[in-house]
DNA sequence: ACTACATATGAACAAGTGTTCATATGAGGT
DNA sequence: ACCTCATATGAACACTTGTTCATATGTAGT
């Protein structure tokens, strides 16, 4: 946490305000923190590419990601949380999908960029 | 790990079956796996931002940042295995700049989603 | 050579995360 | 009411990750 830089000439004051000035808030690295560590994890980005273009209820998941129920059920329980899918109860089954377009997005720029 | 899912008749054998087909690589999940985690903790997001727009030295960052020289240069140096930003060193200094546009996309996308 | 400064790096530690196991909830059919 | 199936949830555990502290490397100037 120490608050300076260099001791010698500071080289690039100018360039450090700007720097400076381009700072967001700590909401938006907050949410973007969040966002990122949702779908850094592989189960879960299985678990979002299953439902890029469909609906599935929590053993179809099982069936396609090869997981356990209950790591599954987890982990939609977290991307329920922070919204990036939703559910709906019908019968016996819950239905999980993608809850907008974000999600969707971000996972194919970056699919794109993995194709290199 | 268990294979399958529901004992009851699968009701969606056919989405199912569509879904698999729709897999993707266990190289391409870790590579966005790994992306993802690069840009998921908000020190390197800090970093990342203040790199946007131009190159800077370590002892820049921790004037930008607000963070100690060897927390910033421990994430350089993950930043750079993982090729997100490339290095320079002239004369004492080292600086860092973006490596390419990737980043800068993913960072803009999931901004953009931040202001909602 | 010596000193001061910029950066890198290793070890240690606290905090966070994902999985499994066991168990709870809740709906449908009998 | 009872039983079964689908899903949720809590506790425990191993594993990963980010920071700090101490120290090493390397460059420039004297």
């Amino acid at each position: 946490m120490k608050a300076d830089g260099c001791k010698e000439l500071v080289t690039h004051p100018k360039v450090i305000e700007e720097a400076i000035n381009d700072l967001l808030s700590n909401e938006e690295y907050d949410y973007m923190s969040m966002l990122f560590k949702m779908v850094s994890d592989s189960t879960r980005l299985k678990i979002i590419n299953a439902l890029f273009d469909r609906e599935l209820c929590v053993c179809d998941l099982m069936a396609v990601t090869q997981m356990s129920q209950s790591a599954i059920s987890h982990q939609l329980s977290k991307l329920k949380q922070t919204r990036l899918v939703k559910s709906e109860k019908r019968g016996k089954n819950v239905f999980y999908s993608l809850s907008d377009d974000h999600v969707r997005q971000i996972f194919k720029q970056a699919q794109e960029h993995a194709r290199e």
